[in-house]
DNA sequence: AATAGGATATGAATCGATTCAGAATCGATT
DNA sequence: AATCGATTCTGAATCGATTCATATCCTATT
């Protein structure tokens, strides 16, 4: 049933050599005998085998993608940014989802492993650097999106964080805003403490007296938004912020939905909002929702280049590729 | 580098064939062997080379997803269902986003003939019926996610988009409504049609006299939701529909943005508002949109059982299997 | 003690693409 | 015609897991 190397050959009166050569090295081969070859592999409709070539060249054409959050717009982008590239390279991605489940974070890389893949992209969540060790001892390399690599052995992707936290509350703080709350969590986040380091910097730079205070969610989702939201209304109306920086879009449209009260829209008049990832989302909220943009497809195109750069030549030294986010101005934080 | 069979054969002092056997029919083993080949898996750190497994056996722990809009949040979830079966199954995915784009469909298929998955899961765009019969001629099935698969030769699994068209229009009714426009499109996609004639049914069947509408749009996307909302609100007051009935939440989250007027909105006062899948979005919106809820991960994890079950049986006879579709109501159609 | 029969274990053959040392072919030059 | 070098082609060896015919070991029965 299946078309082989040898059948091709048969058909085209060459040896198997020549058909591989024909496939992977066309310069070495005559017109003739390409021309025929070519001519067999259609008429028989041959088509590669990638396990054997995988087991005999030890070349994978696979790089795995373990992602912390599939739910979330963002990571979806960087996902598209990282398939992108990899098809121009005929490399396809085979896609994780952990759901920020520790064990479903170990069972893809294990999964992965055993698929031999050229190497992993991964947003990480619990303590994988043991694994990635292993798996780089394997000769599988990984790289780490959306995380800081710090001093660790593994290359990174990522965005300033603390620029991004910065430059959302010197907006708010430029547009008049001077009672601001951050909203995000949980507190053990990087995302979450670099992007408060940054409004610190900002309130502390600030010509006038700002108040920043931090509002503590358990996740960063829709739902906490709302909840959060909701708590800051349940304040006697002078207690309440004139602004909230959400550490993410999808906290962002639960806070803008729980401003919402009797058809009347909170924001920006009385409360300005800020997000942060700029997802497709934050743009197609009823009030658009300003945010702090990250690159997210440029992301997942980088990683997947370095990774492929450093799968070819396995000496080269880990680096940190950081790019700078960019604020984003939309109606929700327009001037009252 | 690399540890093979062989190796953790030398190690635990048994022949390969025990190796495999420990692994694959732990039934045919003697405990002490077993024992023994699991240390020395442990001591060795040995992982399974998936490609040789492939070659020789010809089962794959692969299958791949051709999904034709990774921007929508619908598809997510239902790859997300897919997945979590798939990873039962100790199967991996690999992801292939089209973004409705045929050149890309077929290198996805190709990439994926290459790789020999043990099957597609395909919501399909172009024509890729002939491309379909070629991967099923050389053993690897699929199965068409979000398309009725009609009289082809191929299972699917759908939901009813005539029942959904016709329960959101239904609900209108009953809620008051009776100028009624129905906004998607392009009109060749059959989830359009579908979501068209079910809401000409609700409306023939009402008591009293409803206005049923199409807003053509070429794409189901926020922007063309805005810009059709914008229509909409420029006709002459007494034009307006009182209703809108968006062919999928992406569309009504662009209807809901154009029904912000300084501050006030219009939506269920003035204009009630249905959408279409249920996606988390829907249920984030400033004001909670009602949808026609698709049980998306569900339909994922079904296909992909239907999946397996085809791949393990070749003489299995295709079978379309269709979800009943569920209304979700929520704030954006509340009476007046 | 002999032997049958079940339970275990063995290892050579296999899958298909790639590689590379050696063979064949061809032209040009002497 | 002989020789050399370049170009092109060949085919056996290889990767690692699985399979299955065969071999070995044990136990129970006569």
């Amino acid at each position: 049933m299946a078309v082989s190397i040898r059948d091709v050959a048969d058909e085209a009166g060459v040896s198997v050599g020549t058909v591989s050569n024909v496939l992977n090295r066309p310069e070495s081969v005559s017109a003739g005998a390409a021309e025929r070859v070519m001519t067999a592999i259609d008429r028989l409709g041959y088509v590669r085998n990638d396990a054997a070539r995988k087991l005999r060249g030890g070349v994978s054409t696979t790089v795995g993608f373990v992602v912390l959050d599939g739910q979330n717009p963002f990571f979806n982008d960087v996902v598209r940014g990282a398939e992108d590239e990899a098809s121009r390279h005929g490399i396809a991605i085979l896609y994780g989802n952990t759901d920020q489940d520790s064990s479903r974070e170990r069972m893809y890389l294990d999964l992965f492993e055993e698929q031999q893949v050229r190497g992993v992209l991964i947003s990480p969540y619990g303590d994988v650097f043991p694994r990635l060790e292993r798996l780089r001892s394997h000769g599988i390399r990984a790289v780490l999106v959306d995380r800081f690599g710090g001093t660790s052995r593994f290359s990174s992707v990522s965005v300033d964080s603390v620029a991004g936290g910065r430059m959302a509350v010197e907006h708010l703080i430029a547009t008049g805003r001077r009672r601001i709350a951050f909203v995000g969590g949980p507190m053990d986040m990087r995302q979450v403490t670099d992007r408060i380091a940054g409004a610190r910097v900002a309130v502390d730079n600030a010509m006038d007296a700002v108040d920043l205070e931090v509002l503590a969610i358990p996740a960063m989702t829709v739902e906490e938004g709302v909840a959060a939201g909701r708590r800051v209304l349940a304040r006697p109306r002078r207690e309440w912020p004139d602004a909230l920086f959400a550490a993410n879009d999808l906290v962002a449209l639960g806070l803008l939905q729980s401003l919402v009260v009797d058809g009347r829209m909170l924001v920006p008049d009385e409360i300005a909002l800020i997000g942060f990832d700029d997802t497709a989302f934050a743009a197609a909220a009823a009030v658009p929702i300003s945010s702090i943009r990250q690159p997210s497809a440029t992301i997942g195109r980088t990683a997947l280049r370095v990774l492929l750069e450093e799968s070819e030549d396995p000496e080269l030294i880990p680096r940190q590729t950081v790019f700078p986010p960019e604020l984003v101005i939309r109606r929700s934080t327009a001037v009252r």
